[in-house]
RNA sequence: GGCGGUAUAGCUCAGUUGGCUAGAGCAUUCGGUUCAUACCCGAAGUGUCACCGGUUCAAAUCCAGUUACCGCUACCA
């Protein structure tokens, strides 16, 4: 009989930069649910990758002076890449697809010629903007100030010949998918992506480019390569040799359908729209579930290089030991819900958990068995009064654990068990083992007394050993089990270890931590990562340039003449019934008045602007806005400010409206 | 603006189908213990369960409304 399986995936990452703890948490949490499967028997599958195509990746290889074969090649096998920074957190992926391996093109060029032999896929026009740093099209009403809604850039006019997906022909399939099912967890994404999304309508999908050429060529229709969608989430199954010869056929029946795919809250959209549609079309089976997580803030705020607030895994794994940064996330978020990453919880909860309860109650209960009876437990032993509820417990533990592990409530499960970690210290409360060792007659009883903690503790780590796989095999060597007593089967017998236990004292496995001194530590080196704000004292070497953010692509004199900003006078603001984003400004350019609608209502109050002389765009198309009740006819130039407001320049007010601005 | 969600102890959150003096962890204070990583155990708490009405013998829990915050979306020319 063969083993049941289990496919989990995390998504594949883009690797135009460095990955960052949000990432690691998402590879972390699949790590732990693939070993959890591998514990409890399963033949487990767990894929991770990289998304490698793209346009953005085409130009950050292109600053960089490299190929984009080259860079992504460094980010992902480089030092410190995303391969690297996966085995220093100890993700055991079996499989490591990247999207420009030779036999993933293939396939996916043949999986696309499938769906437009089918009719799925069909050849038009797209019109619309393009964002070049993004790569993304998008409609004249999703811009933002006729910039990219993504990353605030100008875009320009685009029209081409593109292939679409019928992603209307699955609509109401895809629908119900969502709503009567549990294919999409958590449940409260489900309404947000069928009232968001598919009931205004589902248009067809866009899915390949002539403006970029890093990419799967479509082959039959060479100009064209094939967009994200179709080369990024059929990744999930060309790593188990759909359409390919890399990997046997009998992988992709084995595997296929995935078990579930973690993914970040910000692609629950592609996974639960899109992905199930292109299924259908291939009439594959559907993944069963999809599950959104949250995102890690930073201090309450989201983590964001201009903040320099990003944090760093290398940093806290080498500081604090990688299975301890591993516990840390999945012990302290809501996996469904966005958590708050600060320092001060990150060494209280190793400290808490990790050190006083965990790790001391290994090392009391090892030091007394050196010191009563030389590491060794004599076979005579006697039980008590203390022992039924610690029993109790810890025979209970394993399918209260299980029961939250099948839900993904990591924090949940490793609430359970520190639950019985906490009722074993209690025990020796009870049971004050020095008490009994001064007594000759009750050597037996002081023997089980140190068996069940043993016992209870070896069920803990058996079950712990998903999180923390690197110290559970440490700890189960102080507690002389081998592996038959590490096994999932195991945890549920209380009494599995011998008798006579051979138990020794190692080292402390999760050192406490100073916390003042840490916390200390942890915030100069997070401000030395901090992009610098003053210029560098001048007997220091320059500091390496800050990064702000994308570049914008170079343009010609000529191209900058065609913008034409004047100073105009505000002569009237005011809020918005219709917007809480948007003030209606009232601005005179020197010829007329004009009606601007800019979008700082959240930073700026209307009395602060009246009077004063800013800086407009004064030849932007006139734009509709509002449902079309109003024509904004113009934009106001204003700075992004670190925390997510803006800052307006103000000219002198006896400066004439109408100067023009070079 | 549309849709969805949240509002409970200083902090982070649990509270299942409405039912006894509303819970846990952390932090705080006090007490105990000494095997252990200055750790562990116990006790004490503090709460107008956002606000305002309603249904009910009974509401943190259900319903209507209000406010604040969050998410998605639209929208920030």
């Amino acid at each position: 009989m063969s083993k049941k399986k289990f496919y989990i995936t995390t998504p594949i990452y883009y690797p135009s930069d460095r990955l960052h703890i949000g990432h690691a948490y998402c590879s972390v949490a699949t790590d732990a649910m693939a070993r959890y499967k591998r514990l409890q028997g399963y033949d487990v599958l767990f894929l991770t990758g990289t998304d490698e195509h793209g346009l953005k990746i085409e130009q950050k290889a292109r600053e960089a002076g490299v190929t984009p074969q080259q860079f992504v090649d460094n980010i992902v096998e480089g030092p410190r890449g995303v391969k690297d920074l996966w085995k220093l957190m100890d993700v055991s992926y079996d499989r490591f697809i990247r999207t420009t391996d030779d036999y993933h093109v293939t396939a996916i060029q043949r999986i696309f010629k499938r769906m437009y032999d089918k009719g799925d896929i069909y050849k038009g026009t797209y019109k619309g903007k393009y964002c070049t740093p993004c790569e993304s099209f998008w409609t004249e009403s999703q811009l933002v100030n006729g910039c990219c809604p993504d990353c605030g850039r100008p875009v320009v006019d685009a029209e081409e010949e593109a292939y679409f997906f019928r992603l209307s022909k699955y609509a109401s399939r895809v629908r119900d998918l969502l709503v009567n099912t549990d294919f999409l967890q958590p449940r409260s994404r489900v309404n947000e992506m069928v009232h968001n999304f598919i009931d205004p309508g589902l248009e067809d999908l866009c899915v390949s480019r002539t403006s970029f050429s890093w990419g799967v060529p479509v082959d039959f229709d060479p100009r064209h390569v094939v967009y994200v969608w179709i080369d990024a989430l059929f990744n999930y199954t060309t790593a188990l040799g759909l359409l390919n010869d890399r990997y046997p056929d009998s992988d992709y029946e084995t595997y296929w359908p995935a078990d579930v795919h973690f993914v970040g809250k910000e692609i629950v959209r592609f996974h639960s729209i899109i992905w199930p549609a292109m299924l259908m079309s291939m009439e594959m089976p559907l993944p069963k579930h999809v599950f959104g997580h949250g995102w890690l803030n930073f201090g309450g705020e989201k983590m964001s290089k201009s903040r320099g607030n990003v944090v760093d895994p290398y940093l806290l794994g080498e500081r604090y030991g990688v299975d301890a940064l591993r516990f840390f996330l999945l012990r302290t978020f809501p996996f469904g819900s966005d958590g708050n990453f600060t320092n001060e919880l990150l060494i209280q909860t190793i400290n808490t958990d990790l050190a006083n309860d965990l790790g001391n109650l290994l090392s009391r209960t090892t030091a007394m068995a050196e010191k009563y009876f030389g590491g060794t437990l004599p076979e005579q032993q006697a039980e008590g009064p203390e022992d039924a509820e610690l029993l109790a417990m810890a025979g209970a533990l394993r399918g209260r654990y299980e029961a939250e592990m099948e839900k993904y409530a990591f924090q949940n499960a490793l609430g359970e068990v520190f639950t019985v970690i906490a009722r074993a210290n209690k025990y020796i409360d009870e049971t004050a083992p020095w008490v009994l060792a001064k007594n000759e007659a009750d050597r037996p009883r002081l023997a089980r007394v140190l068996y069940d903690l043993a016992e209870t503790l070896r069920i803990c780590l058996v079950l712990l050993r998903p999180f923390l796989p690197g110290t559970c095999a440490k700890a189960f060597a102080q507690l002389g089990a081998g592996e038959a007593l590490q096994s999932w089967e195991s945890a549920a017998v209380f009494g599995a270890l011998p008798a006579a236990a051979a138990l020794h004292k190692g080292e402390n496995l999760f050192p406490r931590i100073d916390a003042e001194k840490e916390l200390a530590a942890l915030d100069a080196l997070m401000a030395a990562q901090k992009p610098a704000e003053a210029p560098a004292p001048a007997n220091r070497p320059a500091a390496p340039a800050a990064d702000i953010g994308e570049h914008s692509p170079e343009i010609s004199f000529d191209e900058f003449c065609k913008v034409e900003m004047r100073v105009a006078e505000v002569r009237a603001a005011e809020r918005m019934a219709e917007s809480r984003k948007l003030l209606k400004l009232t601005v005179f350019d020197g010829e007329r008045e004009r009606c601007i609608l800019s979008g700082i209502a959240k930073w700026w109050a209307p009395e602060a602007l009246a009077g004063k002389k800013v800086a407009i765009v004064a030849n932007l198309a006139p734009r509709p806005m509002l449902g079309g009740s109003y024509v904004s006819e113009g934009m106001l130039v204003a700075a992004d400010t670190p925390d997510g407001g803006c800052s307006i320049a103000f000219y002198p007010d006896d400066l004439p409206a109408g100067s023009r601005i070079h």
